[in-house]
DNA sequence: GTGCATTCGATATTAAAATATCGAAATACT
DNA sequence: AGTATTTCGATATTTTAATATCGAATGCAC
């Protein structure tokens, strides 16, 4: 199996989100270029993205969408169920497990874990929520091998050891701490703090403000305003 | 200003992360050596980073840690705080406005708001949460210009479209959706989806299943497990 | 103090990603 | 039917990012 680079890989759900849009519009077919006038990303990428998924299209038509959305959906494997665990089941754990997206995009979790014993047995949004010292054997038993990590920072570590020696291979990580874990175990950060360093720096690139920040950015807008008119 | 790549943003909050351990345990200083054992991140491009924030270290000992920290926080714009909006107070918004950290970078929600008038007058974790009407006008008043989108998928462009024109000139966006905004307007995307498709690609590829899934995977488990001991 | 090991930081090389170019195929228009 | 236009998809170029190399500076051991 091919490996197909990172960054396609984290275009081809944009593309996906917007092909959804379009079939319950009842369009049939797009183009790679309406596609890149949409998305922002040049139309040669979009076409070595799309060709990555292995589908082809038809010149001067573009591409059946029912086609395209089945051919990324196979590649990124979300066109059957993977079962997943997720510990932590605070606020940030409880809205993916109410969150049925997910199922959408291959994935099931299909129990809760938590270290607070009063959330021991109960349901939330439709998920079994068990008490920590259940995982390495449940884990097991149900042969799950996809973790999702919603701990508090201080209990990240500790618990991706958990995950690990309970034979989960790959952890979806939403904490900020960077986990030290087996080479071989896949981990993917769901990175709210890189996010956020992108969108505070290109604030402050954009507006370049040394001390009186508010005003300097009103100022801008105003500026900015006054000649859109 | 000079503009920091996007990577080597995302990569300045995994040493801060690494740096506030270390300095809670008492180090003085660090090596970009290290900091790169430790983030799997090339020594050459830590240095490249590191130098990008403007710090300069010493040979043979390395960095003040102190100092390293100022640099990037300073660099992210994370030592002065932010005012921000959030829109949308469900599970994921107000697992956020609990989120204690993001004033340790540069964050300040000081406002929540709901479609739902129920919440209207509420304080979630101290924030107050206000209705939609309200949007508009506070957002002018209190001059903020950071807008949070927590909402769902269906309300995410019109949300949008009524933060731009309230003001705001940066979204930070934990909704699928593409948004469509004036160019000038920053978006930053919190992508979930994207960081699926890499771990259910990642780990597709290494398991390489084509229908059995689970058994091929316990199959290569066992197969690994035994050369190891 | 002198030599040695370590680390910085600048420059050079390599690798990868993004963009541009171009021919071929398919449809629509004349 | 023939021509023009759009779009695909392959190849080539450019740009950017990652890695390697190397000299200089610093501290440590002797």
């Amino acid at each position: 199996m091919i490996s197909i680079p990172v960054l396609t890989l984290k275009r081809l759900p944009q593309y996906l989100e917007l092909l959804y849009g379009f079939e319950q519009e009842g369009q049939d077919t797009i183009s790679a270029t309406r596609l890149a006038e949409l998305t922002g990303v040049h139309m040669t990428q979009v076409r070595k993205d799309i060709s990555l998924t292995g589908v082809v299209g038809t010149p001067k038509v573009g591409h059946k969408i029912k086609d395209l959305i089945e051919s990324i959906e196979s590649c990124l494997n979300w066109k059957d169920l993977s079962s997943a665990f997720l510990v932590g089941v605070g606020r940030l754990g409880s809205s993916l497990l109410g969150y049925s997206e997910l199922k959408r995009k291959g994935l099931n979790i299909v129990a809760g874990f938590d270290s607070d014993p009063s959330l021991a047995g109960t349901l939330v949004d439709g998920v079994i929520v068990h008490s920590m010292d259940k995982f390495a054997n449940l884990c097991q038993r149900m042969k799950v091998h996809i973790g999702i990590l919603t701990v508090p920072a201080d209990q990240a570590q500790s618990t991706a050891e958990l995950m690990v020696a309970s034979g989960i291979l790959a952890i979806w990580n939403f904490t900020p701490t960077l986990l030290q874990v087996d080479e071989n175990i896949i981990v993917e950060d769901v990175d709210m703090s890189a996010s956020l360093a992108v969108l505070s720096r290109r604030l402050s690139e954009k507006y370049d403000h040394d001390s009186k920040q508010i005003s300097k950015i009103d100022n801008y807008k105003n500026k900015t305003d006054q000649e859109k008119q």
